[in-house]
DNA sequence: GCTATTATGGACTAATTGGTACATAACACT
DNA sequence: AGTGTTATGTACCAATTAGTCCATAATAGC
């Protein structure tokens, strides 16, 4: 009984999220938006409400691909880990180059700024640690973690190289030097055969 | 022969780091400067020609100071790394939490949009990593770090993991979470006895 | 084809942005 | 006191910002 949708929401988010993420939240303006999207400003508001309710659906959506992306775990123990390290700093990027993390990116732009959006990130950001957890448990369940560590510290202190890797991609260096640095903090922590 | 200038250029850019350290770049707007620092338009301009220019001097004054804090270690060896990092996360900050640091936001927040001031920052922050390497190389001299380790690669690891703790700030994290992964990550390094 | 209904795009707005121009204020020197 | 010189604040500007409004386009059911 009435005129279609036109837009599709999926690419639309898709599209926005590529944004953001390489330009950051504020830098992003309204008619970034529409013209990467394609949509007039009648359509935009009508499907997302406003320029902050499109950036908080943008991280859920962040967030929900990173975690389905590094969630099934095939491998066990650190080669696990060392795989969900590669996946969140590599796999997730696509194509270019120096686009860090888009948690991260908004974490440190949008802190005292939008609290409310920084709250969001922080939250979903935080969640890496957990995850971090899971790994480190597993492997030292299977001896390959040096038995003195504790887990949960070591999880903290991973999640923050995660973070610390983010920036060094966001200063362009290569996958390389990155993983050079995963390779070294690995082999701290493992147990010497 | 003319009259004299009024305001304390040194004050003015202390006032203008302060901002810009909390609130990033973009948020950090001229009419935040001049009531801040108490400059009208005129003097601003005559005095540092464009909010990008005074950005620079910012972040010039930030990184020497940075510099000269950490600069002159009196301890030795991984009690000299241990200070710097504590220097780095918490006597540089004044005060106030979640402010991290401006080079690692300014490097995140401008890349990709401010390609000029993304450099500056980027090449700033790249020195921790030589600093940090000095450090190392003391340590492993004195037999504190474990001998198999390359202190470049090992140099490499710390400036990540320091830029790492540097985001924690931004999230709020307290210092004693930051101490923690400092201690648990020098003591996986460090020679045992 | 008509109509009810909804999506759409563009005109519009008020606020804010960084920056300029310039009249004037405040001095130092004679 | 007068004058040359420089610092200062204010009025102004064009561009951009996020967001609103509404006439119109496009459809589905009849």
């Amino acid at each position: 009984m009435a005129r279609p949708v036109e837009i599709d929401r999926d690419d639309a988010l898709r599209k926005a999220l590529e944004l953001f993420w390489r330009k950051g939240y504020r830098a992003t303006s309204l008619n970034d938006l529409l013209h990467a999207t394609g949509m007039g400003k009648g359509s935009f508001y009508a499907a997302f409400g406003s320029k902050q309710a499109l950036f908080e659906c943008v991280l859920e959506r962040y967030h929900a691909a990173s975690a389905s992306a590094t969630g099934h775990h095939t491998r066990k123990g650190l080669t696990a880990l060392r795989n969900f390290l590669d996946v969140t700093m590599i796999k997730l990027a696509p194509a270019q180059r120096r686009r860090g993390c888009l948690l991260v990116n908004s974490v440190l732009e949008l802190e005292g700024v939008e609290p409310q959006l920084h709250k969001i990130a922080n939250r979903y950001l935080q969640d890496l640690e957990s995850r971090c957890l899971r790994y480190l448990c597993d492997a030292q369940a299977s001896g390959e973690l040096k038995q003195a560590l504790d887990p949960d510290d070591l999880a903290a202190l991973t999640a923050t190289l995660l973070q610390g890797l983010r920036v060094d991609s966001r200063m362009g260096r290569s996958q390389n030097q990155l993983r050079q640095r995963v390779d070294l903090f690995i082999s701290l922590i493992a147990q010497p055969t």
